[in-house]
DNA sequence: TTGTATGCGTTATCAC
DNA sequence: GTGATAACGCATACAA
């Protein structure tokens, strides 16, 4: 320790932490040992006598997924701005990993910890009863004390719909998740895809909501395929997701169907690659920029103990690019 | 603590350790004990102890781009199988940031290091002298005790500009990045496209070589619109990644250029969307999955003290799509 | 097979 | 303004 080296044993620390009860003299002569022996501080000492660990865990279901690569990428940025690090873990979207990740923060690896819920379901509010600050990506189907950070699935989707009605389409398909007791994405944004329906006064026909197990671009460009060979008569798609998107545009490709001319497709998340796909995808941004940086925040500040959990749905824009032209 | 709880003092870290020499009947009533109290270990505190913090660092330039994106999958992946958490550090390509992480992960809060270096020259290799395990993923710049997982460039670079020749491509154009002194992947995969050339009789021509300071899709859509514009001939297009090569397809399009029947487009990476895209897109494929996995491998075994620092170069194959078709 | 003592490196507290 | 003391919770070594 540089305490032999310079000559005080704890006012090393003080001068560390940038107490301002040092003299000049005596910091300088700690710099110097320090530098000289190329001294550096242990962290885990530090995390276990401060009961921190300056780490905070990030859950999602895939890290590769665009979407969730770029919300990863700003909540990075985020934490780095308020000097912490990011685990990143992967769940699958499996409810037991979900509920795995949740233990590991409950051993003090983290400080807090950003989840994105799929798996999981209203039944395992309990579970997140944990000992520190949890911030759930998604809605508010929990009612403990969890913070909340949530993209305007219901208005967002609507919107989309709405812009393919506006866009001149009547038999307007989604491309949604699998059916579950949950309340989840697929519900929400389905919801919307109704809502906006009767708003332009359009039927709502079950024969063009085509669920997929796997939200995958494969998925997506497999179903497309299938929905054309089968004779399915839609002119507007909605997908869930950007990703599933690309797959749809793939598979419309495939089947020979004309983007926009035959269908317009829209998509949800605003990921980086929609911009210069053939044709452009039109989508719904729902500003994950300035969820991660809430995310963050909100973590952050009862990371330090201050206010309660909170909850912030993000604003979102229609973004509208060739895929939905005229 | 279980202590009080069960009836064993320091029996309870035998069992959590799985130690051998512990009778049945203790460890069940510790057991019981634990779950009974809700008992977690400290992290913080094993960590002290033991002198490793269970966690290895990826410091890559930014993680939403695809091919980072899914490289850190693999690797959280291959860390999770041998127990190990990923915390992701994003250098913005920067010589600084590289740097400056590799001081992070000196204070012990990392067991290892795995860095994708872009901004960090030759001149900077003594800085790769730390007393922990680094492994480079890039080429074998540094002299130091590292390891390296590096991709074929040379070779992958090569085998895609000869199967743009062998479809007939005549004048081959290669996007890439910035001229630098340093050894770099640009310079790796130029070399490639060199040798393709002269292997197949074909002249450089240094038109063709189009270096930009960014590797973005936008500033490759924005470049290949200015070699159209700018009457530049060519009918064949390297891309260093296929992230540009994403931009380079859109730029195409704007251009009313038709691919491949104008102009063959191949990149490199094989990033998950490229399968995708319409066209789909030829790319060279250099097995990021095993990279990962060997570049954790080689982590793994360095913190376990055995062997020292390994290169490993992945294989490749050329993937053709709709690109390059006939 | 189980218990006891000791120390990992840091910082909060309080005396000097 | 600086130093001594203690404690954070676990695991190693050794004693019982």
């Amino acid at each position: 320790m540089a305490r032999a080296a310079g000559v005080s044993p704890m006012t090393v620390s003080n001068v560390i932490n940038g107490h301002p009860h040092v003299r000049e003299a005596t910091r300088a002569r700690v710099l110097a040992a320090m530098a000289d022996l190329d001294y550096r501080v242990n962290v885990a000492a530090r995390n276990l006598r401060r009961g921190r660990t300056g780490v905070i865990g990030l859950a999602v279901p895939e890290i590769h997924r665009p979407y969730f690569a770029q919300f990863a990428s700003a909540v990075i940025d985020a934490a780095q701005r308020r000097d912490l690090r990011v685990s990143v873990e992967q769940t699958g979207a499996t409810r037991e990993s979900e509920l795995a990740v949740l233990g590991l923060s409950r051993n003090r690896e983290y400080d807090g910890l950003i989840l994105s819920t799929v798996g999981m379901g209203a039944a395992d509010a309990e579970r997140l009863r944990v000992p520190y600050p949890v911030v759930i990506l998604g809605e508010r189907i929990f009612n403990g004390p969890v913070g909340h950070v949530a993209m305007p699935n219901v208005d967002g989707a609507r919107a989309a719909v709405r812009h393919l009605a506006d866009r001149g389409c009547r038999r307007i398909a989604m491309l949604t998740g699998a059916e579950t007791a949950e309340v989840n994405v697929s519900q929400l944004r389905l919801t919307g895809y109704r809502l906006a329906l009767e708003s332009a006064g359009l039927p709502y026909d079950p024969a063009l909501v085509q669920r997929m197990d796997a939200m995958s671009m494969e998925a997506a460009a497999g179903r497309v395929r299938a929905m054309v060979a089968g004779g399915l008569d839609f002119d507007g798609l909605f997908c869930l997701t950007d990703t599933a998107a690309i797959g749809a545009l793939r598979g419309l490709a495939d089947a020979g169907v004309r983007v926009p001319s035959q269908v317009k497709v829209i998509g949800f998340d605003n990921i980086d690659e929609g911009r210069f796909l053939v044709p452009s995808l039109s989508t719904v941004d729902p500003d994950h920029a300035a969820m991660a940086e809430r995310a963050v925040a909100l973590l952050s500040r009862r990371i330090d103990g201050d206010g309660g959990p909170e909850e912030f749905v993000s604003g979102f824009s229609v973004i509208a690019r060739e895929s939905t032209a005229h």
